[in-house]
DNA sequence: TCACAATAGTGCAGTCAGTGCAAAGTTGCA
DNA sequence: TGCAACTTTGCACTGACTGCACTATTGTGA
């Protein structure tokens, strides 16, 4: 994830620091379960004091779920530079494809515990939605400029929504199934261009 | 829990002490934002002690977005009760409108502060999603059994978070646009039913 | 190389959310 | 009327989270 060339020994750190604290959380609580684990225990693994915690993330959850700053803008920029003659549907798909890939080939262990935490700790699937929510405004943007309609139109407020839908439900089923997680993508997505229809 | 007829005095009492937790906490926050208020304000102004408020709701954001336990059953019957010959989709819409249509009814008001007070705390959109995915369980449960899938498939997951998604667009747009909310949640499912084509 | 500016980390004190427990008050029922 | 079941409440406690002032570390320009 390093973005320009040069970064200052600072922003390594400050980098070093939030992957601690990010990881500790994920591996503590799946090993003590979610209230068994205190901002104290967190940052105690990650040899911060407590009060730096809360410079970095907003409360534990974000610590665990790990809010991607960066997933809305990727994602907006991967949409919009799908080839032009796909529809906004097969270009959502394609751009969600290319960052899933992207970001499993990154961090694969991460995210299966992550996703386990969350399905023995459903109180973290709020913090997933609106995690979601946050990426869901730059696709909604993204599908806007695309189709050349306003950001406040349904149909780029709802494509982004159902993308969301099928990401998630895709995510939900990898981590109970064998399945790639592209398959189950792509699966979802083929669902939604058929308009939902009834299956045989 | 006496559901049928004959309801005690006793859960009259409840009833009215939860109400008027829930009115008093979206009416403090509306009028003060979400942490000038605090848990002994709104016990105070429903005149019950603040212990007491946690008996009733497990937090502060609960009592604001009252998390409606019957949605989800009363969505599995609309669902189940939707004539044979209609696709999932088509059922799944039906059911939708016609509960919108029941709760609006019902409590047009406070459905409205409380989108309001949601635009002002996106805090709050966490909740609102989580409460959604209580629902969206049932609403799983119900597509499987019409189409005869299993629940874990991705057919009836994937159809009740697009139901979900739709439903959250069009009360978005409702609290924007001076359309009707019927007439906004038929749109989306129109958009839906087309596998999201290309708008002309 | 050395000061000085910026910025990250920390300790402290305080507010408030949320929980377990046991006592006190209410309601249901025989 | 009296007992059982349930609700409300006060109390004490843990832990999340914040503002503030201070220290430590890193970046930078003379």
């Amino acid at each position: 994830m390093t973005t320009e060339g040069a970064e200052g020994l600072r922003d390594r750190k400050k980098r070093q620091t939030r992957k601690a604290l990010g990881h500790a959380a994920v591996r503590l609580v799946a090993e003590h379960g979610l209230d068994h684990v205190t901002v104290e225990d967190i940052s105690a693994a990650a040899d911060v004091s407590p009060r730096t915690f809360f410079n970095y993330f907003a409360s534990k959850e974000d610590a665990v779920l790990g809010p991607d700053p960066g997933a809305g803008p990727r994602m907006r920029a991967r949409v919009l530079a799908e080839p032009a003659d796909l529809s906004a549907v097969a270009a959502v798909r394609e751009a969600l494809l290319a960052e899933v890939a992207a970001e499993l080939a990154d961090d694969r262990d991460l995210w299966l515990r992550r996703m386990r935490v969350v399905q023995q700790h459903p109180v973290l699937l709020a913090k997933v939605f609106s995690g979601g929510e946050a990426v869901e405004r730059d696709l909604v943007a993204a599908v806007a400029e695309r189709v050349g309609l306003p950001a406040d139109d349904t149909y780029p407020l709802l494509l982004a929504a159902a993308a969301g839908a099928a990401f998630r439900v895709a995510v939900a089923r990898w981590s109970t199934t064998a399945a790639p997680l592209h398959d189950l993508l792509a699966e979802a997505f083929d669902l939604l261009g058929a308009g939902l229809a009834d299956p045989p």
